[in-house]
DNA sequence: CACCGATCCTTGACTGCTCAAGCATGCTGA
DNA sequence: TCAGCATGCTTGAGCAGTCAAGGATCGGTG
């Protein structure tokens, strides 16, 4: 086999691992996934906690319809609201609510915690996290800040 | 934010880029996915083309009914049978049949010629195909399920 | 103005996995 | 001998995402 092809395999697996390990703890402590954190954090990381709907979706990699449905059970336990947009009718933002963003903050605790411990010394040096962030962004770590993909 | 969490998160954006991608051609050329792929490959691994169900679920970091539900439609269309064992009636061995090696041999080659074009030069040196390996592999590489899930 | 195509979002149907429960079967020790 | 526990596998219910279709709104153009 391949060593790329072998490198792509690790890679799925190695993910799957990783996002387990989230998860667990994630829902564990504050009753979100990772996924569901994910979005908060970018919501988070938004201007005024809030964004179209269609840009947080771009920002995650997901469709319009993956947003709409993993929004819906964050709205419905009060951490994210629905807005519209004044001038354009067929926004809608999501934004964070005030329990959202305190919420937030304690997930984040909770997630470079979690991310700490699998990257931890002395396994791993600061030097094999930047290099390992280096390769990652080299396959297509679009939607991360820093790195934006310029307009077709 | 943590860059343990920041390297995290690219890992988990990474990922889904590169299974859509392989879906993509894998399923253009082949009617398979990239979980169907990988159970193939697994199997034709294996002395004989076979292997018992669970070991499979081990071997591809999925559980048991992960695998019985994967192996359904491949079983349909002909690509892997079910065989019994002999001395113990409760295993059921998952095999490939001929044309499932035949399949299989293609698809390796589309997989391979992806995983190629993905980690192609100039973008990416041999060396840092094997270091990226090497972190990944660090991460988790052919590790286990009970990554430590802790009681609610 | 009135239409037309593009954009934003939601919904229905599906896939692919999980967990929990259940059914056989095998192994062990009193 | 056989009761009880462990193992292998399947099944029902559910969750997280996809695609395709559809409804609403916007902007440009005749």
């Amino acid at each position: 086999m391949n060593d790329a092809l072998d490198v792509s395999l690790r890679l799925v697996r190695a993910q799957t691992a990783l996002v387990k390990r989230f998860d667990a703890s994630l829902s564990g402590l504050h009753g979100v996934s990772l996924a569901d954190f994910t979005m908060l954090l970018r919501l988070g990381q938004a201007p005024g906690g809030r964004m179209r709907r269609v840009d947080l979706a771009e920002k995650l990699g997901l469709t319009a319809s993956g947003v709409t449905r993993g929004l819906a059970p964050l709205e419905r336990i009060g951490l994210v609201t629905r807005e519209s947009d004044a001038r354009d009718g067929r926004v809608a933002y999501a934004a964070l609510t005030g329990t959202g963003r305190e919420r937030l903050t304690d997930m984040l605790a909770t997630a470079e915690r979690i991310a700490a411990e699998v990257f931890a010394a002395p396994l791993w040096s600061k030097e094999d996290i930047g290099q390992f962030s280096t390769l990652l962004t080299r396959l297509g770590g679009t939607g991360l800040p820093g790195h934006g993909t310029p307009p077709p």
